[in-house]
DNA sequence: ACAAACTTTCAGAAGATTCTGAAAGCCTCA
DNA sequence: TGAGGCTTTCAGAATCTTCTGAAAGTTTGT
């Protein structure tokens, strides 16, 4: 019947549509990934389609070239969004997006602790150590704002730590915990005494 | 005494050193925080220095040119990491950075939220709505990927919510209490039973 | 060993972001 | 009103990031 046919045509014109708007508003949120445009549109395009494609296929959706796919989709599974995935009676490569979003954040977590979080905090324990012995008033009060900061980065990257050492289910279920821990302080902060 | 003065001359060097690094390293943040590398360092030179700063010291100090530092420093304002201060007897403009790390977090935030998460939020209702009426297999699972990611970046949304109501004493608190929470979920995951 | 099929690399090009500096704008005080 | 002191603006320059495409590299099958 030619009526189906249309319809499919229609269905599925309609769902490459709606991947590429996810994959342009995945796009837009790469600063806050901390990753580039074009591996967050191709996570997000991996993500969305649910089934492995290969680097043709990518290039193609995404309109790119060869040499940035690879290098896009390298870099993707390097940092564990996405992983390869061989077929059999097939010799290219294809690939696939970690389907478990909870899974997806860890991976996240950790490559941006060890980039960014880590090397904050040995640069800031090398100037508290250096600055331990300047003597005077100006001083103190310098070290006491640099302690301040080395707490607070500290208490970020111990919960980075946690967060990266549980499963995906954990982090869900720390997840709505802290959800409902922020409710409790603010009904407590609202509410009454100490 | 000359070598007071020595001594004097040779604490205050050091100290500057510090900030310099300090500022350095704070820089490198940049990417992580959303902002650009030289707000990062505007923000970090007056945090570490304590005092408030007008546009001339900001500019000598980190080697910039007057635009630049009028913008960056307008920018941080708007973020609401530093403040304006005016200082009687004096027509220029000075900036003090957020004292309270807490605080500073709270801003940041805020910020990312708006500008990151919540048009991220609305481009993903758009598309489950007008994904809605796709009829077969392949749209329902495009719903199923869709749905999870929208209960994940919906959490994270609560969450940042919660975390922008509070305090800066009430997010210490709760932070702490989450790396405790952490340690519980660690150990009930490791320990026993359900 | 060779050829076909596929992937990776990287120098230079393109594009995006950030910065400069000079001119315009805005107060304040005389 | 206007001169001085300070801040803001923004077009073009400089810089940094990302992308392209062709050549080199790799793997598989015969």
């Amino acid at each position: 019947m030619r009526r189906i046919s249309n319809d499919s045509e229609a269905v599925r014109s309609a769902l490459l549509a709606a991947e590429d708007r996810f994959v342009q508003a995945w796009g837009q949120m790469a600063g806050a990934w901390g990753v580039s445009r074009t591996m967050a549109e191709a996570h997000a395009l991996l993500y969305i389609v649910g089934e492995p494609r290969n680097t043709d296929e990518v290039m193609e959706r995404l309109r790119i070239s060869r040499g940035n796919a690879s290098m896009t989709l390298r870099a993707l599974v390097d940092w564990g969004l996405i992983s390869r995935v061989h077929k059999r009676g097939d010799r290219k490569e294809y690939f696939a997006a970690e389907r478990d979003v909870w899974a997806m954040l860890g991976a996240l977590l950790r490559e941006r602790k060890k980039r960014e979080l880590n090397p904050l905090l040995v640069a800031l324990h090398e100037i508290r150590d250096e600055t331990g012995a300047i003597p005077g008033e100006p001083a103190e009060q310098h070290r006491a704002r640099l302690d301040a900061m080395l707490g607070f980065i500290g208490a970020i990257d111990r919960i980075a730590d946690r967060m990266i050492a549980m499963s995906a289910g954990e982090l869900r279920e720390a997840t709505h915990a802290l959800t409902a821990l922020a409710d409790g302080l603010d009904a407590h902060a609202k509410g009454g005494a100490s």
